[in-house]
Order: C-alpha cells, then sequence, then structure tokens
DNA sequence: CAGTGGTCTAGACCACGGT
DNA sequence: CCGTGGTCTAGACCACTGT
C-alpha cells in the first residue's frame, strides 16, 4: 500500500499572516522587495494561486505595492485606509445600551435649495420631500436628521408613515444603493438645532452629510448632527 | 481541422458588473435570494471560481449576504461602509493648491498621561517624545498637532531633526505600521487651541484621534485639530 | 442529510511594463 | 524581449448549516 504524499492545503490566510510577521519583524522593511509569486509558492508548498490570494488583500489595503515585471514591494507609505460602517441608528443606540427613541418634527415637500440640487444633481425645479426628525437615547437627544427624498427615484415614500418608522429605517430595508458620498465636519450648533439637541447654541457638533445613489439617480440627502460628545472611531 | 469551439473568457468584473447592474434594476430587490454559483456560471458560461470571485468582493462591501446552504441574498441592510485614506498632510495641503508649511511649536519628554497610557497600553512609567506642531497652508494655519511618540517603538525618533521635517512624514516614510485606531469626534476649541489655530475659543473643530501599532507596540498616538471649516468626504 | 459557499490545485494564457 | 502579476478553467474536497 503506497504512503499517501498528499499534503494537507496550506490556506491563504496562513501565507498572509506569514507575510504580515515577516514584515512587522522587519525582515522585509518598507521599500523592501519580497519574493515572486512562484517562489513563496514553492517555499510555502501550495499553488501559486493561493499566493496570489493573499497577497492580494494586502495589496488592496495598501501595504504592498505591486506591478508587473516590477514585482511586489512592502509599500513605502503604508496609506493607511480607515473604513468604517456606517450605522444604522437604531442599532448603534441599542449597542451603547440605551433604549432608542424616534420623532418626526418636520415632514413637507419643498422645492430643493442650490446646494442640496448640486449635491443631489437635481433640476431646478425638482421637489423633494424633506423630513426633520430627532432620534433619542434614553429619552435624551442623539442625533438630530435634516433629510431630503427624491420621490421620483423613490415614489413609494410618500406613503409612508413617517411618524412611526424612521426615514432611515425606510429606505434600508427598501431602497438598495449602489454608490455613496460621505463627509464629515463640525460644526457650530444653529439656534433651532441647538433647541433640537438640548444643547447650548455654538456647541461644537459633529456632522456627517450623506448622499446616496441608486445608479445614476440621487435618492436622498442627509444631514445628521450628533449631540455634543458623539464619537466615531474606526480601525485601520 | 476541428472548429475552434473556445469561448472568450468572461471577466468577473463583468459578472460584478451584471450583477450590480440587475440590483439596480431591481431585478434582485433587498432581501431576495440570487441563484447559486452553479447557476451563474452555468449562465455566464464561466466557471464557478470566477463567480465565486465576482460575489466575493459584493458581499465584502456587504450589498451581498452569503450563507452556507442558505444561498446568496441581496443585502436587506446595505451597511455601507465608508472608506477614507489617512492623509499625509503635506499632500492633502498641497492637493488643495495650497503652499504647505509646517512648523514645531514644542518638543520635549514627557510622562504620559493617564488617557495617552491607556489609549497605547503602556507602563504608568513610561517615558514619551511629546511634540505639538502646527501644519499650515498658504501661512494660515490649517492643522494643530499633539503627539506622542514612543522611543522605545522607535528610538531613531530621538536624533531626527523634527523642526524641519514634521513626525507625520517621518513616520510614515520609515516605520511600517500594522493596525491602527481612529477616532473622529468635535470639540470646542480649548483657548490655547484656539490661539494656534487663530480662531475663536470655543469654535467648533474637527478632530482626528489615532492610535498605530506596530503589531503590538503602540508607536505613536496623535490628537490632530483642524481649522475650523474642514471637511472630509469619503466614498461609500 | 444534502445543498451551498469556501477554498485549493495544477495548468494555462494574457497584459503590462522594465530592460 | 521576457519576467511578473492577473486571471480563467475544470475539478476536487471540505465546512457550514438549514431541513
Amino acid at each position: 500500500m503506497p504512503s499517501d504524499t498528499r499534503r494537507a492545503p496550506v490556506s491563504w490566510q496562513a501565507i498572509q499572516a506569514d507575510v504580515l510577521r515577516r514584515i512587522e519583524a522587519g525582515e522585509w522593511p518598507p521599500g523592501a522587495p519580497i519574493p515572486n509569486e512562484v517562489d513563496l509558492a514553492a517555499e510555502f508548498g501550495c499553488a501559486r494561486t493561493t499566493v496570489s490570494r493573499a497577497l492580494r488583500e494586502l495589496a488592496a489595503t495598501g501595504l504592498l505595492e505591486r506591478r508587473r515585471k516590477a514585482g511586489t514591494r512592502v509599500a513605502l507609505h503604508p496609506p493607511g485606509k480607515a473604513t468604517f460602517e456606517i450605522p444604522i441608528i437604531q442599532h448603534e443606540v441599542e449597542t451603547r445600551g440605551c433604549v432608542y427613541g424616534y420623532g418626526l418634527i418636520a415632514r413637507e415637500m419643498a422645492l430643493a435649495t442650490l446646494h442640496v440640487r448640486s449635491r443631489m444633481a437635481l433640476d431646478p425645479d425638482a421637489s423633494l420631500l424633506r423630513l426633520r426628525a430627532l432620534h433619542l437615547a434614553n429619552g435624551a437627544p442623539y442625533m438630530h436628521e435634516d433629510r431630503w427624498v427624491s420621490p421620483r427615484a423613490v415614489p413609494e415614500i410618500l406613503d409612508v408613515d413617517l411618524g412611526r418608522v424612521s426615514a432611515n429605517a425606510w429606505l434600508v430595508q427598501n431602497v438598495p444603493f449602489t454608490q455613496g458620498t460621505l463627509t464629515l465636519c463640525a460644526k457650530p450648533a444653529e439656534a433651532d438645532l441647538a433647541q433640537a439637541l438640548g444643547c447650548a447654541p455654538g456647541a461644537a457638533i459633529f456632522t456627517m452629510e450623506r448622499v446616496t445613489w441608486l445608479g445614476r439617480t440621487a435618492i436622498t440627502f442627509v444631514v445628521q448632527s450628533y449631540a455634543p460628545g458623539h464619537r466615531v472611531t474606526t480601525t485601520i
């Protein structure tokens, strides 16, 4: 009976981890070339495909730079891309162990302002659904939301009872989006925003502005203003 | 002579684009299951591996949800992950068409505060290099940086002339990092920060706090406070 | 149990881009 | 030119999980 000469398969995660280890250990310093895929495959005793898979993600995150013929190098400028998830507010609040609450402040049809039109790439006569709402954590103001929705993109929203379900939640469950733009900044609280959030006028407010698109049609533009002290944490 | 029956290879990008198109078109609405890999491979006339590759990235971005046996569905909560690159300040300023400037305000060895120690996982007696610096755009304050560097992790930095090269730039070009934590928030400007940035005390300041790690060793902790009006834009 | 995604293989061809 | 990464294939086995 012949001996079973098959190796245990080598996982791409294992290779990735080992490459990371060598970089951390200084074995492959920034800027240094690393062996090509064929050699690495031989060293690890696996198919080249597997090495490729392992290195692809490292290159995607920017830790490695790959060019045909030139080979693969440890990036000289570890570019550090940060990713963070756009939260579903209710989940976010409940994750912090608080009771979530929601209140609709205003609902109206309105002509888009110039600023909104430019962000959503709309015609000058575009009429949008404008919503202002407050999200609560344990009854305290958590985030104020000023939202514009295009009924042309999402006609169904006109029939939704947005006093009960937040536009955020409804859109998330009913309209997929394929692209989005997110802008982060700090703003002083305007008088009415300060009143809604229950903070002093001029307080430093963390603000997220978001436009989401389905193909080439803008679905919604929203300015979310968080109560003072809000922090967003992500991993690089 | 037999006719050449080979098909042109089907690229995973093409499959990915087509899947996206169907989702955008509403053919596969949120929550709906999509055909399994074998069926899709048959439909596209390619190997299952190629379909897998196409769908993997869509699942990674959260547009699709995949579970063994249950199959693949269009995500009900398109979670929207935003990614943005940690900028090299000089590049960022120059990209905006401004002349970059840099000034070191203070350089000292100091015991880490409790806050810094906890963020960097340091011993109570850890002595760190503390730097305060100002980055300028066209001579105007652009960003104030309060940085702590661990000489244990990066002893070479003690010999660098940080009056000429910013710690940011030096670290980026000389020390790779494998992990990092980024916190974003809005803060009112303290008196000395307001003076450094040339703004009113209490102004809303966009702040990024960052800790970077090489393996399990914290390299640096930095609080970057941007001049009022700063905005960060990313794509989802 | 059985269907589905996850992964690995060995081989092949191609595209890019230094030399 | 020709080395390197990028990709596709056809087949196989495995891991997870809903039924």
